[in-house]
DNA sequence: GCATATTTGTCCGTATGTATA
DNA sequence: CTATACATACGGACAAATATG
């Protein structure tokens, strides 16, 4: 085509990014590549290349000889995710410098939260919840931690796209959030730690309760593992 | 070769490891496509692939339009990497109970460091001290706090392959690691924890010191960033 | 259980843009 | 500035594994 100033692969990758979080392709999705060759316009080695910037960042899941998917979170996953969430986020509260940058992120991430639920703007609720979680990571001015939170986020994201009605499911939250950067900025880490900790914890069970009835839903009677539904991942 | 039961692609990026972590390819040297396709006896796409493996283990590095380039670790990497482990390995020994099955890898792991260092394996106790401490990570039950920390031992494996004598440096750190192992056996996860701590403080200033005399060696006078220390990464 | 079709894994040759000497 | 070396991207091809009827 005309012209492609930075790598073709990261076009494409940028592009099935947004189309799998978006959820034009559901989990369990399988990417055949001749397929996407045809609809992307690209060569089949240049979307492989694709495939590996974002099984990189945790969308995508290889089976040998069988091709790509849409990583499927299990239940298993999500309990795993929201572990190593306390893990990091909490000490990276308890420990936070109250005039650090990142305090202000998290100040503008609930200001866009609180104007975006305002305008019944679920799917920015759900971005801004995601910038100010990412905002306290970047508390511990770890780029290791950071780069490690941005998959598990992806991950968590993907679990999101399979609840029905998933950007609803964190608005309530946004008083928490004011509450928690709040506490930051009069300089009570200890609070805003512990607001936090039962903020992870409510937010892991509203998750884990939509995802098993969704998950009722779906394996109704006979057979609660038919080979449609296996490769979904949800019930692996 | 004769028969490569699993893909072609892992088997490269198995030996090339083998290569970079054993010191054959120093930090910051530059992996050239069509030089290793010869050595290796792989085509070109096969060799990417090994490529993505690698970079996903944090061993490679790639510039656009550059190539990839073993990853060099700085003193900054070291001091977040230090970070990561205190954050993840600490939490892991407090809350652990001492009847995990990572406990008894712990233990089997000091086993084989003091077998080791009798008999002046040295290389040998730095792998043993490595899966001593991956145990305290599997403490957590978390696979994907396991997977990560798989990827900072490896880049902390290749600031220590920088370093001199680098088995010789966690040598006299095994009676830590006894007495570690020992506490949690005797249900003390506090007392394992500040020993711990203690270790790890210790551990990242001996590195640290050590890479900080390597950059002064290596930067003598007149150019302290020449065209080709630039590509080792240190003084970056 | 078997034969077929589809898809991935791998290799090759080539053209083009980019960085470095 | 020129020239070389290399990464990027393309298309085609065959073998091997998998899925399907």
């Amino acid at each position: 085509m005309s012209g492609d100033p930075l790598g073709l692969a990261e076009t494409v990758a940028t592009r099935l990014r947004e189309e799998i979080t978006g959820g034009g392709l559901p989990p369990g999705t399988r990417l055949a590549e001749v397929r996407l060759t045809r609809d992307l316009g690209v060569s089949r080695n240049t979307l492989r290349e694709a495939f590996r910037l974002l099984s990189r960042d945790g969308l995508l899941r290889h089976e040998p000889h069988r091709g790509m998917f849409v990583a499927a979170p299990s239940m298993a996953a999500i309990i795993d995710i929201y572990r190593v969430r306390r893990l990091i986020e909490i000490p990276a509260v308890t420990q936070a410098w109250p005039r650090h940058d990142a305090v202000a992120r998290m100040r503008t991430a609930v200001d866009e939260a609180t104007a975006a639920r305002a305008a019944g703007d679920w799917r920015s609720v759900g971005s801004a919840n995601m910038a100010f979680h990412a905002a306290i990571v970047a508390l511990t001015d770890s780029p290791r931690l950071a780069a490690f939170y941005v998959r598990i986020a992806a991950e968590l994201r993907l679990a999101f796209g399979l609840l029905d009605s998933a950007e609803r499911l964190h608005a309530p939250y946004v008083e928490d959030n004011e509450t928690i950067v709040r506490l930051l900025e009069q300089g009570d880490p200890a609070g805003a730690a512990a607001r936090l900790t039962t903020y992870l914890d409510q937010s892991e069970r509203v998750v884990l309760d939509a995802f098993a009835r969704l998950a009722d839903d779906q394996a109704p009677a006979v057979s609660p593992t038919g080979p449609a539904l296996q490769r979904t991942g949800i019930f692996r």
